[in-house]
DNA sequence: ATAAACCTTGGAGTTAGGTCTAAGGTCAAG
DNA sequence: CTTGACCTTAGACCTAACTCCAAGGTTTAT
């Protein structure tokens, strides 16, 4: 059993990273010793690098969760619950993917315009661009959204 | 002069943002009327769209303020500062899309892994790959970090 | 004159994922 | 028997960019 400063150093964590894990109940160390104190087993261990896994892919802690709840009751789950969940975060991370590429885009545009030079802004052509808005540059992010 | 109302209505931006843009200095409305109501002049449009647009490339609000600066104070700013505030945030993006690529390949291959049947997912590829942590799945993105 | 639509303020709440603090209990070494 | 390293808890704080609320004042139309 690990103390919770030994699974911490163990797998690169803060402790209260462990803690903050175990009150979003993802992880539950599985004892406590007599004074309280949190006790990890081999299995929890084994929780924690997948949870630090599903993390280093993208997955979000409630995300992580759901894809745990499944690893605990395998049997009664198919295969493709799991790949929905891998797929959902797939459209997810390439959506998010293509709107960085579109500031990308408008930055690299700005960028090239742009002299560089030490002389005074007051000709910049990005500054311009913000000012006046060239095709170049749209804002198609901002949406009007409800009021009080 | 514009209510905040209107301007809000013109700019499709909610009120609220309206005052918190001034509250967080970006934005200052350049008259009262009697009953202290805000007045926003054309020039106060044109900045909120100035800010707008340089949300709309990726610009943090942050960001934004210091573009401002540098745009209100232009004769005693050179180019290249405005160019060097675009070239971080291009740098900065493209860190974010290498990021989210990594995360996609990854996914990629578990997605491709598994066979995404209504079978149980005893023995699903994919929390196989995330039990163990497989050559493909690595999670680059855990760094310990500082403690108490 | 009164209702609807507008405006004001200060301050709290939201999301995600931690991180930190204070006040105190436990354990091993010297 | 005390020092230092370890552990406990509840709860506050952090970032970013809003969003919402309550309580109240103003303007405009009927």
């Amino acid at each position: 059993m690990y103390r919770i400063g030994e699974l911490s150093a163990l797998c690169n964590i803060n402790k209260d990273t462990l803690r903050f894990y175990e009150k979003s109940g993802l992880l539950q160390a599985s004892a406590r010793s007599s004074a309280g104190y949190r006790l990890y087993s081999e299995q929890d261990k084994d929780i924690l690098c997948f949870i630090l896994r599903a993390k280093g892919v993208g997955f979000t802690l409630a995300e992580t969760q759901e894809l745990l709840s499944i690893e605990i009751d395998k049997e009664s789950k198919a295969c493709s619950d799991v790949k929905q969940l891998v797929d959902d975060k797939l459209t997810e991370i390439e959506a998010k993917i293509a709107e960085l590429k579109c500031f990308q885009k408008s930055l690299k545009t700005l960028s090239n315009a742009c002299c560089g030079g030490h002389e005074s802004a007051v000709h910049c052509t990005i500054l311009e661009a913000l000012e006046q808005g060239s095709n170049d540059v749209r804002y198609e992010h901002s949406v009007r959204q409800g009021d009080q």
